[in-house]
DNA sequence: ACATAAGGATCGTTGAACAATCCGACAAGA
DNA sequence: TCTTGTCGGATTGTTCAACGATCCTTATGT
């Protein structure tokens, strides 16, 4: 009778799995598009067409239509009325934008940093460290990306997590532009390792510090190289 | 023909300056939907019926469920699947988070202020002070969260300002649950007089350990009235 | 009282249709 | 040759009708 119960149980638990993976086409769209230009398969400036895109994702056009909606708000496409949408491509501008944002979200969160709580940082810079090694580039970016949200975590908001996750997605964005993406990445390897070492040892102010100029350097060096299309 | 050239060019940037305000149908349903919702007409936890703002609207079902779409990433709505569309009641978490947030996003604004910019913040405490006086709390209100735009502005960031502007929406919608709102705003007009003149005096620092505790109670306050319905 | 089935309301999606807009190609005029 | 105007085609934005799926409420049976 005890075990009849937990036999129960578990099958009821099993459907509400079952039903935390539901969602509308709609969503599901998005999900495709979003995977599809962070992997620069749509690339920054091409228009995607409702009529190609809805008959190669077998979906209705106004299905396709919420779908950009959803991706609109999340910076990645841009709508222009009556001539469709376009995946974005950021001005220099939104570069110095984003570099301005993570400055105040990322060394707010350097401030906080614990040891325990470095796991996950120190993860990705391990994993950057041997993509590195081995000329892996595109996953050298990838560990970065990792790193960078990691260290937002440490501010503990779910509203900066999802804002800092939008961020590096538009920032992904700028890399497709770019022609040489070892020249981007290779610098900070040893820099992600070094705010790590200083957040580990406690010498917050001195992370902080460092974290700041590494921005300074990354946002001179994204500037002087980033050309978009016009 | 010096002369001819100039009013064309000016015709030019008139005829430009039409073209930005056109807007599509779905999107100016959702500024209809964002008023509604910021001005207490739907409230936290109402289904907005497609059919129903539909038919109030005279908008199709797929037009609307696009404005819907677009106010979804403001955190304004709920989609629940098969459902139907909700306005967001936060939750204690939610306002939680919303003051860390503010905590990261303003400290590191007022940092940056200096007295040429105070203006717009100035004219914001004004407002406030002359509301209370008049006991027009749903003014005081507003001109509390000008106030705080205003600070974010510092920050130079559109993101960051764009950002904050949802973040205060929401927190609206909280401020729509409560039942005093007068506890609320009351306490605060003195202290946005006393964090403007720390600004304008240059005691940043000061002004930021003054916002930093401002927030401490503010939170404290709202968390302790808070009472989402269920 | 509890469980099950049925009915109604509504959402999610599809597809067709039409009006409006934009762009490119081509022709005409200076 | 360059500029302007016109037209046709492609596409977007919106509406409408329809249908299947889902959820909630109500009714019925045990």
């Amino acid at each position: 009778m005890c075990d009849d119960f937990a036999m129960d149980d578990v099958a009821a638990l099993e459907r509400d799995r079952d039903r935390l993976s539901r969602s509308s086409t709609a969503e599901r769209v998005a999900d495709i598009l979003r995977e599809r230009i962070a992997e620069g398969f749509f690339t920054p400036g091409q228009r995607l067409s409702e009529e190609a895109i809805g008959t190669a994702l077998g979906v209705s056009r106004n299905t396709l239509r919420e779908a950009f909606r959803l991706l609109g708000h999340e910076g990645l496409l841009r709508h222009q009325l009556n001539r469709g949408v376009f995946v974005r491509v950021l001005s220099l501008e939104d570069v110095t934008d984003l570099y301005r944002v993570r400055r105040v979200i990322e060394c707010s969160a350097v401030r906080r940093a614990t040891p325990d709580a470095l796991g996950p940082l120190r993860e990705a810079v391990e994993d950057g460290e041997r993509a590195a090694a081995e000329n892996r580039w595109r996953d050298v970016g990838t560990a970065n990306l990792r790193f960078h949200q990691g260290i937002t975590r440490l501010n503990g908001s779910q509203r900066l997590d999802d804002l800092m996750r939008q961020l590096l997605a538009e920032l992904r964005l700028v890399f497709h532009v770019m022609r040489n993406p070892r020249s981007f990445h290779e610098p900070f390897v040893a820099r992600n390792r070094e705010l790590l070492e200083l957040m580990a040892a406690g010498e917050l102010d001195k992370a902080e510090r460092e974290l700041a100029a590494y921005f300074d350097d990354a946002e001179a060096l994204l500037v002087e190289a980033y050309r978009p299309a016009p």
